[in-house]
DNA sequence: CTGATTTACTACTAAAATAGTAGTATTAAT
DNA sequence: ATTAATACTACTATTTTAGTAGTAAATCAG
């Protein structure tokens, strides 16, 4: 039971957005630099949370990604069941492909326990996660993010 | 993110043994057939929760497993943890997989998501997940598990 | 003791999922 | 036009999953 690198870097590319929410575009490259991943595979992360109406795109060379709504907006949850397609278990979404299913105990705690883990994503908003984010970062003394690393300036 | 087969048949296996806790030791086969699970797999999956201490064994002619303690004292938790080996994020058992653990916030959630998921399965115990089955039964008119099926008699 | 029956253990494998890479097409600003 | 960005599609190496297969060891009945 683990996390695809999928949502995990999906959730890392929209804490960039969201730290840099009303500045405009941001380009996926600069994104990439800076969390140290494959341009190319966060790419594809990037369509479907487009496709969801959670980030906006524009193309041509000043173009980038901006999230579509406030980071206090969008929380943990809408992400993940974006890019983390598959549920806890099968039979959850799609109840016709165990025939135990009327009389299945151990489904009904799964059903409970996918229930938890959305609520729980679900009280995480983007705002929130960049507010430990920055905390962490006055510690251990990191920089704001994308400005430092971008590749115009 | 979603719970392996190996999981999941560990725990109707658990449910099973729990149902007949204190009869005696149940055969692997009989479980197999009831619960539809390969018994070689089945097989398999039983020895590390005998490991752990979960469950007895006794091997030869009238051999077969049971419960080491009680249904109300063992629960979900237990059982995932010892067949998931996996845990939600490597970064969290393993830290030094990953150079931005001082920084990164998104770790922290993945962490507090761990704990609410530990959390809900160790509150569910084999006891209780027998409750729920048992009424389901009652609804959906199921027999009394292994006995019916049992190959001796 | 012997044979039947069960668990214990090890090795192998087909299929699916994951985490990418690569290349081309499209769009837009200069 | 050229450049630089996103959009889209196809492919692929690696890993994980969900098993199968076969042998060894233990235990009980007769």
């Amino acid at each position: 039971m683990k996390i695809s690198a999928r949502a995990r870097y999906g959730v890392r590319l929209m804490m960039v957005l969201a730290r840099n929410y009303g500045k405009g575009p941001i380009y996926l490259k600069d994104i990439a630099k800076e969390e140290e991943i494959s341009e190319k595979y966060l790419g594809q992360i990037v369509i479907p949370l487009r496709g969801a109406g959670l980030v906006l795109s524009s193309r041509g060379s000043h173009g980038g990604y901006m999230l579509a709504r406030e980071p206090s907006e969008i929380s943990l949850r809408q992400i993940v069941d974006i890019l983390e397609g598959d549920c806890l278990v099968r039979c959850i979404k799609d109840p016709s492909t165990c025939s135990r299913v009327t009389t299945c105990a151990s489904r009904d705690i799964w059903m409970l326990l996918g229930g938890k883990i959305s609520e729980t994503l679900g009280s995480v908003s983007l705002a929130e996660l960049n507010n430990i984010d920055h905390e962490k970062a006055e510690i251990h003394g990191r920089g704001s993010a994308v400005k430092r690393v971008k590749s115009k300036a």
